[in-house]
DNA sequence: TGACAAGTGGAGTGACGACTCCATATTCTG
DNA sequence: CAGAATATGGAGTCGTCACTCCACTTGTCA
């Protein structure tokens, strides 16, 4: 479960390279990176696309989305004009990074969706996302609030993070493992709420905290 | 002390629009709280500090705490100048709101460390925050995070409310209604959090929510 | 009531941040 | 390898914001 985010994987122009799907994922919403249309990108252009995105997630995670943009091109090491060639608006930059977190997300749902122990893989999904959160901090932080809009042009990503959320809840619902008067926006919320908490916590605290949201979502014996 | 709860706010909620008041509005609260020990403050000044502490709860609220403090001063109707005679630096302004937000909190607190029903009494503590600060929704998102930190200067108060839900929990689990093995930081964490998620789910969700996290806080027969 | 201290408003200041422009450099194509 | 297409860096523009300064108003007190 010590599974990291991979913060390869920058380009979008192709297709997944494999994708660990045990059963039915059907093809239904298939080319994920399809609508990114024009231009086959200069190898260079890919290379720096991929460093102010990298830079990006980091400074941000480190000073907050307040963080100005010349210090994302400072630490990418490349100049201004280029991180706003690649991304127009200091908008679609943070859009494009929490995209890229929220499809890490998604990845790691879709992974356990298969799971032989739907309980687990839900509880263990929860968990993972409450680590994550926990150090990339003000990201996590933006995500649980407004950040969460700014991302609306990611549509397509939180809907498959929803989607396979959803699957992981159901499956572990039908397990009798986790309360069935819960969906998933309470989950959602749960989880936003849990992973923002988190990002200041001792280990300690934080595995205390997530033991008693874990006993809540749990089925009642009553 | 045992007295009843009223269900009153932290502040009555005489939001109004408009800039330039009429003759004959009362300005929440004219003595600013208590312990300011020093100036006697002149009548008119009193007053407009408290016209700009309430334009900045509101304004701050509605925009977030990036909102600028011109905004603020026209909420009050009064000049940039006089914002930043009481209150001399931004910082110095958000601290103060959120002193009294949290001096609120801390009021209502102490309020319930009597009641006949410790475990009545924190869980309605615990609700009645999470409502507030669903509504302050900004500022709340503020104070579960980085905010916090900023209001460093009124850890007299934080304290008190500290202490006071500390009262609150350690009652309810001497009466056997919370479980025992969760201290104060779990509950701020908690709190914290859930506050935060609450601010955007309407309200059916956000009961679905507390009440799995008021069951994984219960004292589990297990 | 008059005089003085306290308070006020808002134009002005300096800093900083997002974003533009373009001369120059790098990659690709035939 | 030449030329076209693309990409780059960073100085410069424009706007916004926190905060200052001070001529003027208002409250207070003898």
């Amino acid at each position: 479960m010590a599974a990291d985010i991979p913060p390869a994987e920058t380009q979008p122009a192709e297709t997944q390279p494999a994708e660990t799907q045990p059963a039915g994922t059907q093809p239904t919403k298939a080319p994920p990176a399809a609508s990114r249309s024009a231009k086959p990108l200069r190898a260079d252009a890919a290379r720096n696309r991929a460093k102010v995105l990298d830079a990006a997630r980091d400074v941000f995670a480190e000073l907050g989305t307040g963080a100005s943009t010349e210090e994302v091109a400072r630490r990418a090491g490349v100049g201004i004009g280029t991180v706003f060639r690649h991304f127009p608006t200091k908008e679609s930059l943070l859009e494009a990074v929490l995209g890229e977190i929220l499809a890490g997300f998604a990845e790691q749902a879709k992974a356990r969706t298969g799971a032989a122990d739907p309980g687990g893989a839900f509880f263990d999904f929860f968990q993972l996302v409450v680590g994550e959160s926990a150090t990339k901090n003000a990201v996590s932080a933006e995500l649980a609030g407004a950040g969460i809009d700014i991302a609306a042009g990611r549509a397509d990503v939180r809907q498959e993070l929803r989607g396979a959320l959803g699957v992981l809840l159901t499956r572990a619902q039908e397990a009798g493992v986790v309360r069935a008067d819960v969906g998933l926006g309470e989950v959602l919320a749960l989880l936003a709420g849990t992973s923002q908490a988190a990002g200041k916590l001792d280990v300690a605290t934080r595995a205390r905290v997530l033991d008693v949201v874990f006993d809540g979502l749990r089925s009642q014996p009553s």
